[in-house]
DNA sequence: CCTCTTAGTGTATTTATTACACTAACCTGT
DNA sequence: ACAGGTTAGTGTAATAAATACACTAAGAGG
């Protein structure tokens, strides 16, 4: 069968990292054409013999350097006019890293890459910035009723790193006990024995959590 | 600019009701081709000139008859062999409509049209079976925290009737004293003044929903 | 007027959430 | 050695939310 004239099917990743306090997202500048010097989201046309997952993995690989981050779908844009350059459909991704993931592909076809904070965006190309507020949106509330963290923060982390991203995230500040309290109670994290000495202060215990892959858990 | 070959873009829309008790979804029964006799949701490829969300409500006139009801997108299904005719990709929506507004078209093209209760799914084409599946836990999650409830009732509907929406689509009973409490401390619902008579026992108030669109409310 | 059926109502118990302030451990500089 | 600075770590009381639970009310029909 042969289908008639269709949209192009495209996939945008948004990469999200906590970077020193701040939400923050990898974006490319754009070097040629109508949106020269705008940023974008990395992202790509989906090939006829990938599924949408797998075009989502290529890109992070690719346009970032990453493997074996957490990777959701989030949502497809699809306005006539989102892409000026012709029609398209973009199924958007989020993923989550944290600092040691990232090693950049850096090509001269691009004018910049760099991770911008998501509260003070640059001019963005296409339907970009809806986009990331879109992401930003549901990395929030996700963050409230599962273990995704997990991907954010490296293997050993002290409980006052977690309850950082939790505030940066979430945009507001926590009480510290309270936090410890329930995340304790879902059992998110165990020790792992050793200790992080940071300075002219009480070294931090660290932490590990008991589970690296997606769960549901009541966190907030 | 011209973009290279790419999947066709397809949406999907699960229309809910609820009718006799139960969740159910309209599906048509495919006539000819590769899936003769299977059952599938009413779909088709997005026009160039419209957004995926006009394509998902031509659809739902053009195949049930609807309009104005409660639409959303639901997810992106992309496998690569997810319809054995060739690549496509299919932007699933769900829709709620209660039993007044469904006036289906019938069509030679199809075998047949008509409710199914998802928990006893006839043999399904495509990936479909899996969008049901998807869309029904969306629709049960999206029940505990918005007002979505009033797309699937008449314009006047008694406490009763909402508790029995909720159970059915929660597939769990709920405590009749504690559910009306709640419902009317989140004020979701304002009696209408009048009553509704069904026979042989006490007649019950009747109400409407206090909101007519979608908004975010602590059901449960 | 008795029986059947669905509608409608309140309280006590348990559980979860919130608010809140001090001590501990370490480093540095004197 | 000890005082000052900094981050880590801890418990309890008050309030709010969720749960469990059983009877009376209103109508129809025989």
């Amino acid at each position: 069968m042969h289908f008639p004239k269709s949209p192009a099917v495209a996939t945008d990743v948004l990469i999200f990292s906590v970077l020193e306090g701040k939400l923050c997202v990898l974006l490319i500048q754009i070097g040629s054409g109508p949106y020269k010097g705008k940023w974008a989201l990395p992202g790509g046309l989906v090939e006829m013999k990938e599924t949408l997952d797998e075009a989502a993995l290529r890109i992070l690989e690719e346009k970032a350097g990453v493997r074996g981050v957490y990777l959701e779908q989030l949502y497809t844009f699809g306005d006539v006019d989102r892409d000026v350059r012709g029609r398209s459909v973009s199924v958007a991704y989020f993923a989550l890293v944290n600092g040691d993931h990232y090693n950049p592909r850096t090509t001269d076809y691009y004018a910049g890459i760099g991770w911008k904070d998501v509260r003070r965006l640059p001019a963005m190309a296409f339907d970009h910035k809806k986009v990331v507020e879109f992401g930003v949106k549901r990395l929030a509330s996700k963050l409230a009723y599962s273990n995704i963290a997990y991907a954010l923060l490296p293997r050993e982390f002290t409980l006052s790193d977690l309850q950082s991203v939790y505030e940066v995230i979430l945009g507001r500040t926590l009480d510290k006990r309270n936090f410890r309290k329930k995340i304790q109670e879902v059992k998110l994290v165990k020790e792992t024995g050793s200790m992080r000495r940071t300075g002219a202060n009480r070294p931090a215990k660290l932490y590990a959590f008991s589970q690296s892959r997606p769960t549901l858990v009541d966190v907030l």
